[in-house]
DNA sequence: AATAATTATGAAGAATTTATGCAGATTCTC
DNA sequence: GAGAATCTGCATAAATTCTTCATAATTATT
């Protein structure tokens, strides 16, 4: 699971992006000064901050900066203006990606999911689950000294069900997040994969039935 | 652990690429004069240059041409204008790699790390992973008794491969590794080198299929 | 037990990605 | 400069993956 940091000092803003990300089974830590926030980042296990540019007891920027002192913690900086020269600024210090108010639901989805993934990837190339382990450099599952080769949205179903333990999702998460936020595949399509998926851990003698569940009326789970 | 050299006349430059770094476990020295940068290599042991083309006292391509009159050390060049006719200027001097203003922080760490090892390799002439081996004095690639010659991009690429093996690479990535960063060449270059490596491996009789392996939708891998 | 809702399965075709062959451009060697 | 080797780009064939849809099987509800 995911914990979002919101900095904004106006609490409806804060509001309404919690709105979109609660969805996707984020916690969202909701922040209306700067300094605190910092703090925050500091002492608390943070995936991802989205942070205003404009906030009366601090800028944005300067927040953004700090953060960089000790953090390496994935940066979307929202601003009112979508300026060239903010943009730059912006990446100077430190951020990772920009959005301009106003945006949309999809769009601030899609680039939040960009980000965890690209930094995720980044850091942890393997996740482990009991005798399970998900190989993110080579895209294939271990279990013992079996290996089998995922696809590529095999290989995201299963890093996001395993990356969460006994987390049901539902197939529009799975969607929302295994895909491109915008995508408008089919919602059964996840069967499909969910099957292949099934089959190829048969075939490898993989206890499957055991771990990847399905939660009816629900979604799928791994535990 | 690796000691950086930055050269800038910008203290805030500076700064900022050392808070780039530092989270990596690099120690930096920070240096504002060319000359003095010069004495600097000269004296202690030094890893990399970060060197800025455009400074007060002293020419960047002038430090990195002295630089290289007694020392072989990696240096990345720094300029504001992303100007080919400067890149060949920068890399006929005898500077690796090449980084134009403004950068992100993605871009400087991953050039970083890949020049510097890049450079380590260097100093290992033969890379070893089960019965091949790669040879960077020849340029040759030998399994049991056998050997083949390579091309220098098929060398490049293999030895981005094998130096770690079963990492899938992407061909964006090889293309930035095994080519310059700068490169405009079609993505699809590295498809006809792995063709033609192939029907090398074919040819010599090595069991190249369970080596060199396609990883559907995402590039190549080798193990 | 009958009905409704949901999931599993099979199979076909669409879409995407990779392999291959070839020609022309470029670089290197003599 | 000529010739050879290497590199690049593109078109097309081949392979793999993804999606959709129809139907069977399963689970829940009444």
């Amino acid at each position: 699971m995911y914990t979002i940091l919101l900095v904004d000092d106006e609490e409806r803003m804060l509001d309404l992006v919690e709105l979109f990300l609660m969805p996707l089974g984020m916690k969202c830590i909701k922040e209306t000064s700067g300094k605190k926030a910092i703090e925050i980042v500091e002492k608390e296990k943070v995936n991802l901050v989205l942070l205003d540019i404009m906030m009366s007891d601090m800028d944005g920027w300067e927040v953004c900066k700090e953060i960089r002192e000790f953090s390496n913690v994935p940066i979307i900086m929202l601003t009112a203006r979508s300026d060239k020269a903010d943009l730059a600024k912006g990446l100077n210090i430190g951020a990772d990606d920009y959005i301009s108010k106003p945006f949309d639901e999809r769009e601030l989805v899609a680039r939040v999911n960009a980000l965890l993934r690209r930094s995720s990837d980044l850091d942890k190339s393997k996740i482990t689950y009991l005798d399970y382990t998900l190989d993110c450099d080579t895209y294939s599952l271990h279990y013992h000294e079996s290996t089998i080769q995922l696809t590529l949205k095999e290989f995201y179903i299963i890093k996001t069900l395993i990356s969460r333990p006994s987390k049901t999702y539902t197939r529009e998460e799975l969607l929302n997040i295994a895909w491109d936020y915008e995508t408008e595949t089919d919602i059964r399509t996840v069967d499909s994969h969910i099957r292949n998926l099934r089959e190829k851990l048969r075939k490898a003698n993989f206890p499957t039935d055991e771990f990847l569940k399905t939660v009816w009326g629900i979604g799928y789970k791994w535990n």
